[in-house]
DNA sequence: CGCAAGAATGCTGTATGCAGGATGACAGGA
DNA sequence: TCCTGTCATCCTGCATACAGCATTCTTGCG
């Protein structure tokens, strides 16, 4: 999903002086077919119904879904292009295992793309945009106090990505989407105990004081052990 | 092409001491229709043969590349992942065009990618795996020399894409492979004059001297100047 | 003469059919 | 008992067919 840069771009332009409402009208944004079968998908490969390692068969899924083998093929190979699925000649889609070092090694590309975020967020993010991140940094404290997990958990992939979307980076932030939704899941049943969070509540504490104090180095370096920390946090569920 | 990551990092492993011939040995690489289609057509939009807005007419492709529409189809979707082609609601896939903007925000997430490639590969890469990325270096020189443009184009490309691979970190090396392919078009138009290349050259010498010192500090600062450089010899073309 | 409504054409989106290769079972032989 | 070769079945890969929507041309009206 490294698409659709224009089309996030336009979210983001804030400044309408001079222009028309027709030219910052967003087309109607018609659910395809094509769009709902990757959506659906990918959401049974990330919360683990099609397991790793299992092949995809096209015609089960295709009846299970409702559609025939031609989208559905269509949208695999639109996940396999994401590296969700793995294309075998002869065998179809098979849903690719993430091993220990696919994931560290996705941590490292994740930590270079969201210090790179930060040092850009703390030059160009307005005041009011930087709020809008504490307050959802608030609300994941709230959850984290109730320990509701899947409410807690979203906030906190929000909230990562909001940092990335304020660098005003667009493709960056695209990016960094999609590495982070292949992630999804291991991050996931990683935070099945809630002393776990404890830690990772706090670094996201003080990256919201760095980044409100604008200190593009310490949010840096926060952001860093912050997924050094997920790393260990995660280790024992592969 | 995010993908591969398993494959990729089969390559690099050298050692072979008390492993069977059998455990190294590659699968046959069957190309299939799909991947031919894939690299065509990418090379068709990267090329400018496809220009960007057009629209891709699925049935006169189809039968300029003798394939019928389906498996056409099915490769163009992987390539809308990639994001080198749009797929409009009814309209069918459309070539995206690359803003200046766009350039510019990928070329920052290449410098975050290149810059720790650059510090991972200090660290980690082989004194052989270095000189070989020299010899790579004093090619493309040879062509510098004798003003062969497509040649040096290609081993700089080349250089680049190996530096990454020297991190060890195979999926910052795919992904870092991903951007520079959808870069590589602006890049190479933005490269006619001659005159341009000292710059690079120079800048190139210094990243290998860099690496050989194993200063990773500095070879990260001459590849941040570089790829801003770059953006100034690419501006005027677009 | 310009504009708008309607029809015709063409293209995309989806379903289905068919051929070739993959998978698994079973029998025969070492 | 285990291995190997053969056969049946199933599934994928590709082609083709058809329905519905976009686009464009044409025609009628202001």
């Amino acid at each position: 999903m490294l698409g659709g840069l224009a089309a996030e771009r336009r979210d983001m332009d804030v400044s309408n002086e001079g222009v028309s409402v027709l030219d910052q009208m967003v087309p109607v944004s018609r659910r395809t077919l094509h769009d709902e079968l990757v959506g659906r998908i990918r959401d049974l490969i990330i919360e683990g119904h099609l397991a790793p390692e299992s092949r995809i068969h096209e015609g089960q899924l295709g009846q299970a879904l409702g559609v025939s083998r031609t989208p559905l093929r269509e949208a695999l190979k639109f996940l396999a292009s994401e590296g969700l699925i793995e294309l075998v000649p002869g065998r179809g889609a098979v849903v690719r295992r993430l091993t220990p070092r696919d994931v560290r090694d996705m941590l490292d590309v994740l930590a270079a793309l969201e210090t790179t975020a930060a040092r850009l967020a703390c030059r160009r993010a307005s005041d009011a945009e930087i709020a809008s991140l504490r307050r959802l940094h608030d609300e994941m404290m709230g959850y984290y106090a109730t320990r509701t997990r899947l409410e807690y958990f979203k906030r906190n992939q929000a909230f990562h990505a909001g940092l990335a979307t304020l660098s005003g980076n667009a493709f960056l932030a695209a990016t960094h989407e999609g590495i982070q939704s292949r992630l999804r899941r291991i991050r996931f049943v990683g935070s099945d105990a809630p002393d776990k969070w404890a830690g990772a509540v706090a670094e996201h504490e003080e990256m919201v004081q760095a980044l409100e104090a604008r200190d593009a180095d310490r949010l840096a370096a926060v952001i860093a052990r912050h997924l050094e920390a997920t790393w260990i946090r995660v280790q024992d569920v592969m």
